[in-house]
DNA sequence: CGTTTCATTGATTAGTCTCAACGAAGGTGG
DNA sequence: CCACCTTCGTTGAGACTAATCAATGAAACG
């Protein structure tokens, strides 16, 4: 709920953008780096806790995570929240405030991130001018529902033990393609409230739920927060088959 | 589950859009009329029950609704059904299958429907001669997001009565801004089972839960569906403020 | 007119929530 | 450096919500 301070500096150029360096990224050729380069004004860095963006704003920016977790989420008015999704480098934030009116939802770091900033008015003329990448958005937005399809069909219909499962399959599948696994473990920086929250479960019914997945060796918890220990007992806990794997966009 | 045949004819050029009727459907200008008229490769009429997108094709086209009603559903390997979102007059479905590989939901129709049938390979042209349509469609999987969100909130979140009421006042909404609602009342052709599978719920407490709402006023239940009486009192059991209403696009 | 689908209802069970209390770790201010 | 406070995770008990099982009637379908 904190609202750091957060300094705009310009630490990557587009020609250096840190997310190159991932497999299944798909290169920009130079006249796109060249555009984007223009477009992006430059890097926010936030901490944990920082509201990125904020559900009912419209000033908002459109933003590339270059580094760092965050979650996107909505609430009720009596403050039953949930957790829509998580969002990893690479990932586009706001689209929605740049297209339509306002924010629906609010975006919160996890740890300290690094983002890539743009400046929405510019949207319109970059379809003009690049409509591979405005494909390439488009490609964003319809992964980002893709994920969600998969969210809503855990949420309504696996058991919490199963819920739980796919959880951290997905985070641990979504870490890995961007360099965040390593020897085969991921640690994901949540706390139990997170968790409950995306699961739509209550906190206490989530501990016990995490319990079990620990006392079967596929995660742990720490202090705070968790460690992937087992990614292919998660996928058959949760009878989940996994991400397509193919190479994706960014911008 | 049935597949059944379906007929290709060309009965609506789009200069006579049916969807141009609609309040705040943006009209297109006359050279993206043009383009959308090669875009367009016929329509599809589709009867109940017919699967207009199954989940693992990638054959696919993309398809705009004319009219009729059609929900997106995703399964889990034994047989648990999670309905995602429903698909009205305007709605442009297939077009995660036109970005990606194949499809990972299936739509079925709900109604006899009339579907504009798009060609996907064209896709990557238009966005190359028709910016501002590219943009429509970017403004549309955004708006599809959007409402995922909300949806996803619903079933995390809401209570079994909350999640029920904001139903069928989020299908009166988008029905009224497509002419549907007559006399401030509308007929949903829903089964119990597709109410349940969108709620997450079973089908028994699904029955017990619109007993409830309809004891209330709020609803009714008729042999086949639903009719929607009392949008406000819905409203006021689901705390929900409602769609944003702003003028859309359509293609 | 038999068969299937759909809605309905009651009884029982299972899963999840709420309430409550406590301990451990971390942060803060004196 | 210590004392206090807050946050976070943990656990047990009891209450409640929703699932499952089972049976029935009504309407649609062939």
């Amino acid at each position: 709920m904190k609202n750091n301070a957060a300094s705009t500096v310009r630490q990557y150029p587009c020609e250096r953008c840190p997310l190159q360096a991932f497999p299944h990224f798909q290169p920009h050729d130079k006249d796109e780096v060249e555009f984007l380069s223009g477009f992006k004004m430059g890097e926010l860095v936030a901490d944990i806790g920082t509201t990125v963006l904020g559900e009912g704003t419209s000033s908002a920016h459109l933003f590339t995570v270059l580094s760092g977790w965050a979650f996107r989420y909505k609430t009720l008015e009596d403050g039953r929240r949930q957790i829509l999704n998580y969002v990893l480098p690479g990932d586009l934030i706001g689209l929605q405030g740049s297209v339509m009116k306002e924010m629906q939802h609010s975006v919160e770091a996890l740890s300290p991130m690094v983002l890539c900033m743009f400046q929405r008015d510019k949207l319109p003329n970059l379809f003009r001018s690049f409509p591979s990448i405005a494909y390439d958005i488009t490609w964003l937005a319809s992964r980002e529902e893709q994920m969600l399809d998969e969210i809503l069909l855990s949420v309504g219909r696996r058991s919490a033990l199963e819920r739980a499962a796919y959880l951290f399959a997905f985070l641990f599948q979504r870490a890995k393609s961007v360099g965040m696994v390593k020897n085969d473990k991921l640690m994901v920086p949540l706390r139990q409230q997170h968790v409950a929250d995306t699961l739509g479960l209550s906190i206490v019914h989530t501990n016990k739920t995490l319990k079990k997945l620990a006392a079967k060796g596929a995660l742990r918890w720490l202090d705070r927060g968790c460690e992937v220990l087992d990614h292919q007992m998660l996928l058959d806990i949760s009878r989940w088959q996994g991400l397509p794997s193919v190479p994706r966009p960014y911008i």
